[in-house]
RNA sequence: GGCGGGUUGCCCGAGUGGCCAAUGGGAGCGGACUGUAAAUCCGUCGGCUUAGCCUACGAAGGUUCGAAUCCUUCACCCGCCA
């Protein structure tokens, strides 16, 4: 069993830890049960999450027991946010979204029938535990333990407490209910590590003192560095917004796409997170970078292994052909019905019955641009093409002999930016 | 409680009766260059049935031929004094 910790060093995905020596000699005294939790703020994860589960599958890999806690409970409480208080959601909002994640968490850290020396993932809802409590018990049980002073002092109260928008009694208590997951975890499940992101620093140690003032137990954590973009922007959005991990919300193309598209700076730092090749591989791959940036290997590299995590093989395919179709300097019309369609069905697209809409019409209603005047303004910019040829009138309506084979278009807008009209019936839905 | 200042387009921020859909910067979008990168340069950047029209400068009303600009009331924010 190689040191889970060094590995964990070398791809950079320690930012802070308890004392790691002793962290070490406990990982590799035997399996040890580590968690990580999962708040249901949307209906899906997105890609800041991954690095989550790069960490817990590092640590299954080493033969350790992994614990996925969704927050059932804490997801209805709300961890305080730097900025602003958190809008509360429904209950049945928020159990709505606690089965959707629980459903998208577990390709992740699935046991291949090969390995069977992997331990399976232990999945729990801290509703299960948290709803009972009454507020007698919470605050005799469990608050008892806590120091305000110390809760104050936690950057991400203070940080609340200092500016305008002030911090309620709510979101205030959430530390000391993550704190209460920790030690219903040990408690249940032996649970003596969890992990989470740098900003969860606070509430991973507030669960370490809880359980060493009432279990006389010594547990550990670790903590993920951020994740940043060179440019200085937040990672993950794109001009559509959080690139999702639900295929339905951000195609497997559009993710694909995302991490092909990375910068090639943000690319090299990105890879060691993200890629669980070994170390040799990766090293070889950024110095190509170096040297045929033109390649973009490192990009390549991360979209394939993440959208294969992610959205399966086949999906990676698909994405990967359609990918190849839509930018590749083929002409569109030699492709087949089958990979055009595939390709634009990964990209997006729109069906058209009756009357032809002119160009300007499809590109809104492809959804590459927002409104009508959008639309001419892009043609005007000579940013709109039609089967890869650029549109010079908006009004214009494409002829027959513009349509491909299998009643499509190819529409683009920009350089990147793709969506396929097909003629005819929508296909049974 | 008193006095004063503010609220402008995605963000910052000019504009104090017509030349204002509103200077400038940032973000975004497009083009050129490239590698579906970065940087740079150029263009664009409310909507529509686009030589025109509609909606917009905190909200509502008013003055005026004409208001983001003047007046009244309301809401919120910020200073100074108590």
């Amino acid at each position: 069993m190689s040191d889970v910790i060094d590995e964990l060093h070398r791809r950079g995905l320690i930012a802070q830890s308890t004392d790691e020596d002793a962290l070490r000699k406990h990982l590799a005294e035997g399996p040890v049960a580590y968690y990580a939790g999962f708040d249901p703020t949307a209906q899906s994860l997105h890609v800041g999450h991954l690095l989550q589960f790069m960490v817990l599958r590092a640590l299954q890999r080493a033969g350790h027991q992994p614990v996925v806690l969704v927050g059932g409970a804490t997801g209805l409480i709300g961890d305080p946010r730097p900025s602003a208080e958190r809008q509360l959601n429904d209950r049945s909002t928020v159990a709505e979204w606690v089965s959707r994640i629980r459903e998208q968490v577990a390709p992740f850290l699935e046991v291949p029938a090969e390995q069977d020396g992997f331990k399976g993932p232990i999945y729990v809802d801290n509703l299960e535990w948290t709803a009972p409590i009454s507020a007698i018990d919470f605050l005799r049980d469990i608050g008892k333990h806590f120091r305000v002073s110390q809760m104050l002092a936690k950057e991400a109260v203070s940080a609340r407490l200092n500016s305008e928008a002030g911090i309620s009694y709510t979101e205030f208590s959430y530390q000391i209910l993550q704190a209460n997951d920790f030690r219903e975890l040990f408690r249940r499940h032996g649970v003596t590590l969890q992990t989470g992101g740098s900003d969860q620093w606070g509430n991973l140690t507030a669960g370490i003192d809880l359980v060493r003032r009432t279990e006389s137990a010594r547990v550990h954590a670790l903590s993920t560095p951020l994740v940043t973009k060179s440019d200085g922007t937040k990672f993950g959005k794109t001009e559509g917004g959080a690139v999702w991990l639900d295929p339905t919300l951000t195609s497997p193309y559009a993710f694909f796409q995302f991490w092909l598209n990375a910068d090639d700076a943000d690319a090299r730092t990105w890879l060691p997170f993200y890629s669980e090749r070994p170390a040799e591989e990766i090293e070889a791959l950024v110095a190509e970078s170096y040297e045929r940036p033109a390649a973009r290997v490192v990009q390549r590299a991360l979209a394939e292994e993440l959208t294969r995590l992610v959205h399966g093989e086949d999906e990676l395919r698909q994405a990967e052909a359609a990918g190849r179709a839509l930018f590749g300097r083929e002409d569109l019309s030699a492709l087949g019905p089958q990979t055009l369609g595939a390709a634009l069905g990964e990209a997006g697209s729109v069906t058209v019955e009756g009357e032809v809409p002119t160009v300007a019409q499809l590109l809104q209603q492809t959804g590459l641009v927002s409104s009508l005047s959008e639309a001419r303004r892009t043609v005007k910019e000579g940013g709109a093409y039609l089967n890869n040829e650029r549109v010079t009138d908006p009004e214009a309506v494409p002829g027959e002999d513009a349509w491909l084979p299998g009643g499509w278009l190819v529409l683009r807008r920009g350089k990147r930016s793709v969506a396929g009209v097909q003629r005819g019936a929508p296909a049974a839905s």
